[in-house]
RNA sequence: GGUGGGGUACCCAAGCGGCCAACGGGGGCAGACUGUAAAUCUGCUGGCACAGCCUUCGGGGGUUCGAAUCCUCCCCCCACCA
């Protein structure tokens, strides 16, 4: 493979990767980059926005680049309170090791772990004295550190900065220094910390790292990123039949986006979903959702994704498989059954969607919050679209 | 340190002694319509033993027949000044 082509599979879909002559340079020595990401192990769950950039690590990690993948521990037993409104728990040693563990679990389901490296920033970060805190904080202004937009919009709309989060940034810089990081990737969103770290890294002689961004995901809801705070997410962990199901409900003009930050189509091919998007926008949508599914799973369990869901909202079939409930003898009051089973929070819920008509017991809705269910089998009761409940006999 | 403004349900935001479980918007849930898309229309959105009762308006104490609303102390945020 030649430089050229290198260089194209590391550009693809990348916002930002600069500057590309330093990039160029550290390609021709021919030895195999230090790729740096750091992981967040507050929040354990990954999902598809996160994906956008292990793609891109998998990728690099192919082209026989090391991928270093930093556990930024130190930071989460600090308790950064960045990201506005609420401060973040602090975790302790024990909780920071088990969500990491959580977390590489599922970043191994795209990287070969045999390739990966995985380090803790706490080792070095626990380590600076004062004078070394200080030291750091000369390579970079407080008129620089409020350049950042999200700084810039919390000053500007009275919302605290405190003065550790300026420190993060160069603590993140550090790790780049630390561990001699050659690319940094991460997220838009990311990129100021990135170019703080190169001027940290040069601070400390060392040649800066190159930023390489990718584009955030947009989330479920077709409108904010994809995020766990927003609940507009698709998680590694969510069961295949989630998966399949949360992918069929974005909004159609977000399908490319996925075809293209998710499976990485070409320019060329995305022209072609585009077309077909317009042709057919069910299943093109379901083809997205099937690839989604077999990138977390596998064929089988795509394939299954795919007729579970065809079955019940396509045909509007009850599931194969869901949860059962037995009724005992004598029957049971209708609100007090869906409250014991599990399918709504409170009674008082169970009482206002039985007014709304969105409870069924086998295609019949129930509407008396009064009514009581007898045992029968085969018997089963659904709330709304997504609640399936099977109902038992008790066993004689 | 001083002065002024502010803390209300998942979020934003009204209310400023009883008509307040608390206007309105967002979000969410449900119904109709669909491609479980979007848009649109409608209803709901604290709990329970549900024409009633219980808990909720930063925290504690108090005034009152009655407080989110008044007094007091405390905590927190913001602005300006120093």
């Amino acid at each position: 493979m030649d430089l050229q082509q290198h260089l194209n599979i590391i550009q693809a879909k990348t916002v930002d990767l600069l500057p590309l002559e330093e990039l160029e340079v550290k390609l021709q020595r021919g030895r195999p980059l230090r790729i740096k990401y750091g992981a967040d192990p507050s929040r354990p769950d990954l999902h598809l926005g996160h994906y956008v950039c292990l793609k891109k690590l998998k990728d690099l990690q192919d082209l026989g680049h090391q991928i270093i993948f930093i556990i930024g521990d130190f930071t989460a037993m600090i308790g950064d309170p960045s990201g506005r409104d609420q401060t973040r728990p602090r975790l302790s040693k024990e909780e920071v090791r088990e969500n990491a563990k959580t977390y590489m679990d599922q970043v191994f389901k795209i990287l070969d772990p045999e390739k990966t490296q995985v380090v803790y920033n706490s080792q070095w970060l626990s380590q600076l004295t004062p004078y070394d805190i200080i030291d750091l904080a000369t390579s970079y202004t407080v008129a620089r550190m409020l350049e950042r937009d999200d700084f810039q919009k919390r000053y500007q709309n009275n919302i605290p900065i405190f003065i550790h989060e300026f420190l993060y940034p160069l603590f993140q810089g550090y790790d780049s220094y630390a561990i001699q990081a050659d690319i940094e990737v991460g997220g838009t969103d990311q990129k100021f910390n990135f170019i703080v770290a190169r001027e940290v890294q040069k601070h400390y002689g060392q040649e800066p790292q190159v930023i390489l961004t990718m584009p955030l995901l947009v989330g479920t809801d077709g409108v904010r990123k994809m995020s766990k705070s927003y609940g507009n997410y698709i998680a590694f962990n969510d069961p295949p039949e989630e998966i399949y199901g949360k992918v069929m409900s974005i909004p159609d003009e977000v399908v490319l986006d996925y075809y293209s930050l998710i499976l990485f189509y070409d320019d060329a091919s995305l022209e072609k979903v585009k077309q077909w998007m317009a042709q057919d926008p069910r299943n093109t949508k379901a083809k997205l959702a099937y690839e989604i599914v077999r990138i977390f799973y596998s064929d089988t369990e795509a394939k299954r994704a795919e007729e579970h869901f065809n079955r019940v909202f396509r045909d509007k079939q009850a599931p194969e498989e869901m949860p059962t409930f037995t009724v005992p003898t004598g029957g049971m009051n209708i609100v007090e059954l869906l409250y014991q089973a599990g399918l709504v929070a409170s009674k008082s819920e169970a009482r206002r969607l039985i007014q709304q008509r969105a409870v069924r017991l086998n295609q019949e809705v129930i509407a008396s919050i009064e009514a009581v269910i007898e045992p029968q089998e085969p018997a089963v009761l659904r709330v709304g679209k997504r609640r399936f409940l099977k109902l038992l006999s008790p066993n004689p």
